[in-house]
DNA sequence: CTTGACCTTCCAGTAACTGGAAACACTAGC
DNA sequence: GCTAGTGTTTCCAGTTACTGGAAGGTCAAG
């Protein structure tokens, strides 16, 4: 399978596959005499997995952490699962900074009577 | 006041406040013979409301904005609550992506058992 | 007069791509 | 065999909002 192909079939931008591929992530096991890129099931199945993970809010680096542990069969779900933990307890971080800043906002926005004069509480409360 | 006064007025690391005179979102409104930025009250207060609105997560041309409206005196505040609303939405959309993905992935991290067998849930929704 | 803190500019790197240019490869139709 | 169109290659640059570092100039204190 051309990159196109196997970009189609792994739900990613062909750009995103070359990407992939120089950073070394997920490399094309092979290359046509032509040069290009050829992708097999096994590669295929790593670019979706590294989507999937990616969709999850995993960066690049966990990507790769990830997709080792994915191919070590060997491995122990502790691993995982630890890093899996890790990336919530960001996840739920982000949240609570998020919530308190949706309030503060939320409230400068009711504030706010929005019409043709410059009193405004948001400006107020900024400067 | 020199720079790294002011930086430390505005609650600003020198380096960002230097940035922010590249890019021209608040210039030194003076240089000393020596060419060192010199800094007024008003340039402060520029530099502290900037901060306050990067606080709110607001984008530096998003800032830009605020500070233009923030300066003129026949602003309206229909202009500054638009754009702070428009942010909100955004905030609130952020907030759904993340309580989604919450969700999907304490889930998962709960039906693993974490221990040093390779069945790993985890990996397995991934994979 | 020297030391140390502060300032200057410029260059490079971060995360994770994305866009574009120039050139080569492949396929279909005529 | 030729041509058009699409797919592929590499490389370079840009995005966001800084941050780190090097090389060198400035200033105040002792």
């Amino acid at each position: 399978m051309n990159i196109g192909d196997a970009a189609k079939a792994a739900g990613l931008p062909v750009k995103t596959v070359r990407y992939y591929a120089d950073i070394g992530l997920v490399r094309a096991p092979d290359r046509s005499p032509a040069g290009y890129r050829r992708y097999d099931e096994a590669a295929i199945r790593k670019l979706a997995f590294v989507r999937r993970a990616r969709d999850f809010g995993f960066s690049i680096e966990e990507c790769r952490e990830l997709l080792s542990l994915y191919e070590d069969r060997s491995r122990s779900s502790a691993d995982v699962r630890a890093i899996a933990a890790t990336h919530l307890a960001e996840i739920e971080d982000k949240q609570r900074q998020l919530a308190a800043l949706h309030d503060e906002l939320a409230h400068l926005v009711e504030a706010c009577r929005g019409d043709d004069r410059p009193d405004c509480p948001i400006l107020d409360r900024l400067g």
